[in-house]
DNA sequence: CCGTTAACCTGAGAGC
DNA sequence: TGCTCTCAGGTTAACG
């Protein structure tokens, strides 16, 4: 579900709520995530401080005291709710308002006294990572290529990333070992804006089509953080507003509609490029 | 090393 | 109403 749009919108509603802010109680209901959570991980960041909460491509990075790490990864169907606590009246009793919270799939409860953070995962493609150094973070990460923002994303690294490679363009912006942070939607809108056919090999990608890429990988990305990212289905943010940046698209789920381009007339089309649903104009993207 | 495909999961929607 | 089929904002092991 989430690309980098749409986590830099969670990252920021986490920042607003549970930074500085001491992990009370973590209850995990099901460790069976993309990747099996260990036994003791509730027991080693419980009672952590939160230092900082940042984002890298798809990763959120919650700092915790002492160089502890934890990274969550939303895959393509995970959510984070925030949940409040009201205190019932004429009773001890304290429940959590569960509004909007999802009935089945609610894996991970952090507590933080007044509130919960609630991960909702129903296909469990995502995953919670703990690490406990600097170092390790820093290897995690650089496992992916650069996002978009990252300084070092620049002409020279796009050309030697596209160069000599028979990969279509496509699938090189949906490589996260090449470039992080682009998704499916975004991929498609990308290559529109930039007037590139998805199909066209990485090494046959001119010096100019390099510069859009270049250009509009940033201004696509960052008109979806300020739209508050894409809602097709279902991505909400924690507290479960939808993005609007889908009222913009251009191509993405556009099929057999007119392309938006001022003069032309022609369809938006749709191709599986290995396996993932891909639009564009045949006209405008040569 | 490079590129492609199948697989991991659940749920929604279409077609019959 | 229910069955079968396809598809979904992601990643990666396995294969040629």
């Amino acid at each position: 579900m989430p690309e980098l749009p749409e986590v830099e919108i969670v990252k920021r509603s986490l920042k607003n709520t549970i930074e500085l802010r001491k992990i009370k109680k973590v209850d995990i209901k099901n460790r069976n995530l993309r990747f099996k959570i260990q036994k003791n991980f509730s027991k080693k960041i419980q009672n952590k401080l939160i230092t900082n909460i940042r984002r890298y491509a798809k990763y959120i990075i919650i700092e915790l005291e002492n160089s502890w790490y934890l990274i969550i990864h939303l895959g393509m169907s995970g959510t984070l709710h925030l949940v409040k606590k009201k205190i019932k009246k004429n009773t001890n009793l304290s429940f959590y308002q569960v509004k909007n919270l999802p009935k089945k799939h609610n894996h991970i409860i952090m507590s933080f006294g007044s509130f919960q953070i609630i991960y909702n995962d129903p296909r469990r493609f995502g995953y919670f990572k703990l690490l406990n150094s600097k170092k390790s973070l820093n290897k995690f990460i650089s496992k992916n290529g650069l996002e978009p923002f990252d300084k070092k994303f620049n002409f020279e690294y796009l050309r030697n990333k596209f160069k000599n490679r028979e990969k279509n363009i496509k699938n090189i912006l949906l490589d996260q070992k090449l470039i992080s942070g682009i998704g499916n939607i975004y991929a498609s809108e990308i290559l529109f804006y930039s007037k590139i056919n998805p199909f066209k090999k990485g090494k046959e990608i001119s010096q100019i089509s390099t510069l859009n890429i270049l250009k509009y990988s940033k201004k696509v990305l960052k008109r979806a953080i300020k739209k508050g990212g894409s809602t097709i289905r279902d991505f909400k943010n924690i507290k479960s507003n939808s993005g609007t940046y889908q009222n913009e698209f251009k191509v993405y789920d556009r099929q057999y509609k007119k392309c938006l381009n001022r003069g032309c007339d022609s369809i938006i089309q749709k191709a599986m490029i290995s396996n993932r649903s891909t639009y564009y104009c045949q006209k405008c993207q040569k």
